[in-house]
DNA sequence: ATAATAAAGGTCAAAGAAGGTCAAAGGTGG
DNA sequence: CCACCTTTGACCTTCTTTGACCTTTATTAT
């Protein structure tokens, strides 16, 4: 049987293939075409169009507000969550961390702009305590950062 | 859907472009034309056209009042070099750091997909450690990315 | 000159319009 | 029966819009 939560996930996945992989719904108005509580919007993107499962959605409250939900290219997509799972650890040396920005560049991912930053972030000197500390915090910073990558990654197509 | 304050910003910002980065407005005219409040004009001046997303904006009340608002030109290595030695101490607290960043990000002097990064690195999850060693952590980090900016500026300008 | 009046723009708080969170209750398959 | 989804609702936070009232400046009438 199918629930409500299908029902919505499917008529989600039905608008982002007719829209080029972005889409931008009112949470209230969805709420009422299925007859559903709002709070079931959210349950359905928490589960269904999480950022591992390739979405990135974005919502603004108040008057004129708004959810975006955007499918992210899974070229890039792959490529970022493996790092981010599986490349880096717990703990991470500055060649290690240089090494996966190298790589990030080599595959056009990030351009030599963004490459600099993440250098910059990742130096001894931007750390400045004792290891092992150092290199929990370094991975930490990096995963973040190429986080942000995998957000980022979707609207960078457009431009 | 677009606001009124969407509305308005825009048209704003068309006019600035059209005139070379100074206009001259009058607040009723312009609600009028509109159809909002004219304190809903204030509402976008303050909200979209601040300082630190810039702009300058001055007034005169009375007969013959008017706004006026200005782009405010801005030098990115000045901006880089009071940001590195004044505005990032020894500390720095999240809502600060992100206050810089935004800083940069209107000024144009990085792009979004830069503030994404930096953004990312000076989260709090970013820097797994207690306070006040995790502030002192983010300045560092924040200051040797606005090096890595510094250095790419002097960079490009050879070009 | 002065005092009234008109013509701007400014402030602030309340109401309205979204979306977010969280925990409790309700189902369902093993 | 238990563990794991779903569903719902009460309450929260953020952003926008409106309106009543205030201040400043210019003009006009005594």
């Amino acid at each position: 049987m199918s629930t409500i939560t299908d029902l919505i996930t499917n008529h989600i996945l039905l608008l982002l293939r007719h829209a080029d992989g972005e889409i931008n719904i009112q949470r209230n108005e969805l709420a009422e075409k299925f007859s559903c509580a709002p709070s079931q919007i959210n349950y359905v993107l928490e589960t269904r169009f999480s950022i591992d499962k390739g979405y990135l959605v974005e919502s603004k409250r108040g008057g004129g507000g708004y959810i975006r939900i955007f499918k992210i290219p899974v070229d890039a997509h792959s490529l970022l969550m493996e790092i981010i799972d599986v490349q880096i650890g717990r703990s991470l040396s500055q060649i290690e961390a240089e090494k996966i920005v190298q790589r990030l560049l080599d595959a056009g991912v990030i351009k030599v702009n963004q490459a600099n930053i993440m250098y910059a972030a990742i130096q001894r000197e931007s750390i400045p305590i004792n290891l092992p500390w150092r290199d929990i915090v370094r991975a930490s910073i990096l995963r973040n950062m190429v986080r942000a990558l995998l957000h980022q990654s979707k609207k960078e197509e457009g431009e």
